[in-house]
DNA sequence: CAGTGAGCGAGCTTCCGCTTGACTT
């Protein structure tokens, strides 16, 4: 019994007849779901149920073990797996002198024999430290959910990892609002040798940065007569080193950065690249690859690039709290170079394959050279580096990318140059830069944070995410960015020349942003809980885990001394009035009314509003924007909320008005809705051309309501379009057609075709 | 799904980590 279906097949198929394969698709059985499922009096016992969904897959096991002469157990080998095995033995009654239970962390068939030939018994002690685990996150996700549903609003969640992920997010944008912008300029400079005539440019940068335009002119003016000559020249050679091969966490990087993945998107495709045979599996700490992959991989890039290219290698896992029950991932057979499937399938193995690859050719020979140039009798020094690859190496396959790096690269290449040697500027620019605030976590540098806390596990990173998403602690988005004007001072010829360029800056994809509530939520449990809040926590843990599974430790008095400390906490923080401090903010003054704007987090979530509840009359609210947050939202902003919904004017005698909802912005006429595209500006938009998109959502809504194709032979069967595109509908079914054909030009035959191969 | 912003009360929400399908017009 192994845990992933698509293995069982494989071992299958090494194992030969005598063996039947089964999985367990992951845990068969886990605390109760409705209740806490832990008997804190009686001594912390877990009440285990059989999870709904395995009832029937639990049966089918019990038949097979009954039957079998022995049973294998042969999942994970780590606390998880441990605790799977475990939990079958408990569930089918197996009986231990019928019970081996056995690991492997590569699936190759002298890995499985190997395994097979040194069985041993289950591993209570890690058992134990599972239990540890399960019961800790479920005292602190069942006893602090509670709390925030009472103090803060229903239906949130908090939990060992989840909250340190929003923690992260929410102390970020904090550094980000505090953080003031500064300029500064920087002097690079074009230069050739004032002998060669060929006039060879080479780039370089003075090692000194001014606070103002007046110094930076200053230093431009002194440079006009300068005498520029070369101080030194140093080469070094140098070498740079391939990437490891992929875990889940770098995998989930790199597919973000070089193919614009998101981390849910990158597991899904691997997901199906492993369930085709095409990769190991996708959940992995390791860096570990098999002996006889490294032999592959060395016979491939022999085979390519020639014996020089290859240099076997062994990479160590260094993130905190890895398991490595897995192999790295990479390619199933290393001479695959490509495969079938979606293009997604394509290029996220394309890319396995070749970090896999590089990770076991040469390192790169580079010489860098380092020239310092000094001008007339000024203190500051330019300085020139220059890069020359000797020998590409694995830079031949492969190269990580950076995320978020600011400076554009240097590459620049060098002519002669040695110390005494006159120089010449071509030009010499003192450009205006900005201080930059942290960058914004993605997706996928969120999840590498995590893990270089030991937070989180491969299983989990994606669902992580989707559940702070899905809670409303943070949202991911897209910021436009703002125009920004700066200064280029440039002396050319002799000349100072002065002027004003425009930029763009804060242009951003794909960033975790918190929302209100996910700051609200982060104070509140940083406040009353900050233990769990702590960074260091689940290190914290693991190391207590980790005594329990040496067996230094009783699991029960582990999580005694845990409880014992945690649980006043709660009772505490529930005793305590719900504090609404922090929560609202007084923006300013209406300049129309003359009353007090302020912004709060309302029922149905952030407001803005126009007088208070004291007033005599009611007051105005407003909803606030998916991109605005109460800590830094202006009065300016709060006040242009109050300008929807607007009327526009009328058609055919019915109103026509424009708003903001919950999906964007919309026209309503005649109490039908149409969505504004993202280039018309519902504060702008006329009413003439709110008309012309109502028309046009009329006569697509007509084309689409229309059949794509009817069947005169059979009139059951039409080819129709659907939210999901088009599809067929016959007889209360309807079934997908396939990617690549045109629905409009299908006939009888092929529909029918289509019907008979979808699967039942 | 296209707004709302009152109040009451019943009933519900929630964790992390291991696995995949099933399902939607």
């Amino acid at each position: 019994m192994v845990e992933s279906p698509a293995k069982a097949k494989t071992i299958e198929k090494f194992l030969g007849k005598d063996y039947t394969v089964m999985s367990s698709y992951g845990h068969i059985r886990d605390l109760s779901k409705k209740e806490l499922g832990i008997a804190i009096d009686d001594n912390f016992k877990p009440d285990y149920e059989i999870s709904p969904d395995k009832k029937k897959l639990v049966e089918s096991l019990a038949k097979s073990a009954k039957e079998a002469e022995r049973v294998w157990l042969a999942s994970d080998e780590d606390r998880e797996g441990e605790a799977i095995a475990w939990h079958l033995t408990q569930v089918l009654g197996l009986p231990v002198d019928q019970t081996r239970r056995i690991v492997f962390h590569e699936i190759t068939k002298s890995a499985i024999m190997a395994a097979i030939e040194n069985p041993r018994t289950i591993d209570m002690n890690l058992v134990n430290a599972q239990q540890a685990r399960r019961v800790l996150d479920r005292l602190v996700g069942f006893e602090l959910s509670p709390v925030l549903w009472k103090k803060v609003k229903p239906s949130l969640s908090a939990g060992r990892v989840q909250s340190v992920a929003v923690r992260l997010i929410v102390e970020r944008e904090r550094e980000i609002m505090n953080f003031r912008s500064t300029p500064y300029y920087r002097v690079t400079a074009r230069f050739y040798r004032t002998d060669d005539p060929a006039k060879t440019l080479f780039k370089a940068e003075l090692d000194r940065r001014f606070d103002s335009a007046e110094e930076a002119e200053g230093f431009l003016g002194t440079c006009r007569e300068a005498d520029f000559r070369v101080l030194s020249s140093e080469s070094k050679p140098a070498e740079r080193h391939p990437a490891g091969p992929f875990t889940t966490s770098t995998l989930q990087q790199e597919a973000g950065r070089k193919l614009g993945m998101s981390v849910s998107q990158t597991m899904a495709v691997a997901q199906r690249l492993y369930e085709n045979g095409y990769i190991t599996y996708m959940r992995t700490d390791s860096q570990n690859l098999s002996s006889q992959a490294i032999a592959a991989a060395r016979e491939e890039i022999i085979k390519m690039f020639g014996e020089e290219y290859s240099s076997a290698r062994k990479y160590k896992t260094k993130s905190k709290g890895a398991q490595e029950a897995h192999e790295a991932i990479r390619p199933s057979y290393l001479n695959r170079q490509q495969i079938e499937g979606s293009p997604e399938e394509k290029r996220l193995y394309d890319l396995i394959w070749k970090r896999t690859v590089a990770s076991q050719m040469s390192p790169a020979r580079i010489e860098k050279t380092v020239v310092s140039i000094a001008a007339g009798e000024s203190p500051h020094k330019f300085t020139a580096t220059g890069e020359v690859i000797l020998f590409d190496g694995f830079l031949r396959l492969y190269s990580e990318t950076v995320e978020d790096e600011t400076e554009e690269g240097q590459e620049n290449t060098l002519p002669e140059l040695k110390a005494g040697d006159g120089l010449s500027y071509q030009d010499i620019s003192a450009t205006e830069r900005f201080t930059q605030p942290p960058f914004r976590y993605s997706e996928a540098s969120l999840v590498r944070r995590l893990e270089e806390l030991g937070i989180g596990r491969p299983s989990t990173y994606a669902p992580t995410i989707s559940t702070i998403i899905n809670r409303g602690y943070v949202i991911k988005q897209n910021k436009q960015g703002t125009k920004r004007s700066y200064r280029l001072i440039r002396l050319e010829k002799g000349k100072i020349s002065s002027k004003e360029l425009s930029e763009t800056t804060g242009r951003e994809k794909a960033k975790l942003t918190p929302t209100d509530i996910g700051m609200i939520v982060n104070d509140y449990l940083d406040k009353h809980f900050e233990e769990i809040l702590d960074y260091n926590f689940t290190a914290n843990v693991e190391k207590e885990f980790d005594e329990i599974a040496e067996g230094g430790k009783e699991w029960t008095n582990m999580i005694r001394e845990f409880y014992t400390a945690f649980h006043p906490t709660v009772e505490k923080a529930l005793e305590e009035l719900p504090d609404r401090s922090g929560r609202e903010r007084i923006l300013g003054t209406d300049p129309k009314s003359g009353k007090q704007v302020s912004a709060r987090i309302g029922r149905y979530g952030p407001i803005v509003q126009i007088g208070s509840a004291d007033d005599e009359e009611k007051p105005r609210y407003a909803s606030m924007k998916k991109d605005q947050l109460i800590a830094t939202i202006t009065l300016d902003e709060a006040l242009a909320l109050f300008e929807l919904p607007r009327t526009l004017g009328e058609l055919d005698g019915k109103e026509v008005v424009v708003s903001i909802g919950r999906y964007g912005p919309y026209i309503r006429y005649d109490g039908k809705f149409t969505s504004l595209p993202r280039k018309d500006d519902p504060y702008s938009v006329t009413l003439e051309r709110a008309v012309e998109l109502i028309h046009e959502k009329e006569s697509a809504a007509k084309a689409s309501k229309e059949p794509i194709k009817v069947f005169d032979a059979e009139p059951e069967i039409k080819v129709l379009n659907g939210r999901y595109g088009p599809y067929i509908a016959s007889g209360g079914k309807n079934y997908r057609i396939p990617k690549d054909t045109d629905p409009a030009t299908l006939t009888l035959e092929q529909v029918r075709d289509i019907m008979a191969k979808s699967k039942k």
